[in-house]
DNA sequence: ATAAAAGTTAAACAAGTGTTTCAAACGGTG
DNA sequence: CACCGTTTGAAACACTTGTTTAACTTTTAT
């Protein structure tokens, strides 16, 4: 019987030259972030790949598989789009933190538009699959960690480990929502207002005041002190 | 031609009785709310409901239409299911907060496991459709209208509507997360933390006093002060 | 009671799905 | 060149999908 092996695993350097796996995957990807599973087709896929429908059971057995590997792909060129900043030691935390929640907008929100790789990884975090404990482990698990270490030297390795990844969670929520729900937030608020502050520099800024304030490490938002 | 018009839509209070159009409906809402609109299929609905295939496209017309109406009627379901709280004039504004924050947990996270409606509500806002519309406005924008005014109340009005709304997104994205990506916050932390913390009451105080001190309405909520 | 309307049913339809087949073309090696 | 495993191609398969048909039963109104 047809062997359903996984070809050429050692050639997955470059994509959309010549290699038909590559431009599948690519394909794939960019299909299924788009339409979700169900709706995405093969024949689309194929299409879009130009490469014959046979070819996906050749390389990758089914649809399932296929469908495991384009997240395994879309993740890993994320991880390398837009690595983790790497600070020299004696970086002040709260720069750390502005930092991280820069970097984490960048990739979520993306330079433009959000590139397929983060909406094909979103909608594997709102619907989990059997592809969602490899995104976890291996990219966001290791991000939420990074986080947590961020929080634990804010507050001086004064909070228990639940009350750190708590924060974490308030940090990486305010986030999220812009990324998960970014069109019903567009229709909350004003065009302009979503043009002028509503890019990942300015709610950098204004996530971290917020969060840092929260633990107590800048001044509250709210300039006024009536009750003080 | 079958005049596919709206028929019986005078009588919509029960459901589940004997009222084919009514357990269509619920039906649907549960199919769509696990599966999305693609992967749930008419037939699985149909006999859910115990109805006629034929009775989707005698109520409701089409596929489409169905999906628009059941959206319509799960907020409608979720809104007096769970309805915004009244507050007596004088009530302190931390109050309404922590009102506020507690009800919109418990109407995302539900009693127990969160109801379908708000299941097909998370997937019309990550991924909307002609139904979204008819969703923010009747249902989204009067809860965040609601939220933007207690905060405005919080900081004495000295904050402007665009940083109200900043901070109400603040809010909203905290208690987001664990609707929406539940699943994954699951994976992050140990099982018994899930137990003990995240639960709605636990969570409305802790996500209050994380914006309350944000706001500088209450101290921060790291008990170390070295620096002042 | 009688006829028209409303509601319900099983069966069929056309289109699209993932998957498989099998022969042709390719590309390196004796 | 002939041989070989590997890759590609067009067509077909088996199945499910949303939708429609037309006969049937029930309800409603005259």
């Amino acid at each position: 019987m047809a062997s359903i092996s996984i070809q050429k695993t050692g050639s997955i350097a470059c994509e959309g030259h010549d290699d038909p796996r590559g431009r599948i995957l690519s394909a794939a990807g960019q299909e299924f972030a788009e339409k979700g599973f169900e709706a995405a087709t093969i024949r689309d896929i194929c299409t879009l790949a130009a490469v014959n429908v046979a070819a996906v059971n050749y390389y990758f057995g089914d649809k399932h598989r296929l469908y495991i590997e384009s997240v395994r792909h879309a993740h890993e060129e994320r991880s390398q789009q837009v690595p983790l900043p790497e600070w020299v030691d004696g970086t002040p935390p709260a720069k750390k933190l502005r930092d991280f929640i820069g970097n984490m907008l960048q990739r979520m929100l993306g330079f433009d538009h959000p590139p397929w790789q983060v909406r094909l990884m979103l909608r594997e975090i709102l619907h989990p699959t059997d592809a969602c404990r490899e995104l976890v482990e291996d990219y966001i698990r290791p991000h939420f960690t990074v986080l947590c270490s961020i929080l634990d030297e804010l507050t001086n390795s004064e909070m228990s480990p639940p009350e750190l990844r708590r924060i974490g969670l308030s940090v990486v929520g305010q986030c999220f929502l812009y990324r998960a729900a970014s069109d019903v937030v567009g229709m909350l608020i004003p065009p302009n207002e979503k043009k002028n502050f509503h890019n990942p520099v300015d709610l950098a800024d204004y996530i971290t005041s917020f969060c840092l304030a929260a633990i107590g490490q800048q001044k509250p938002l709210s300039v006024e002190v009536s009750q003080e």
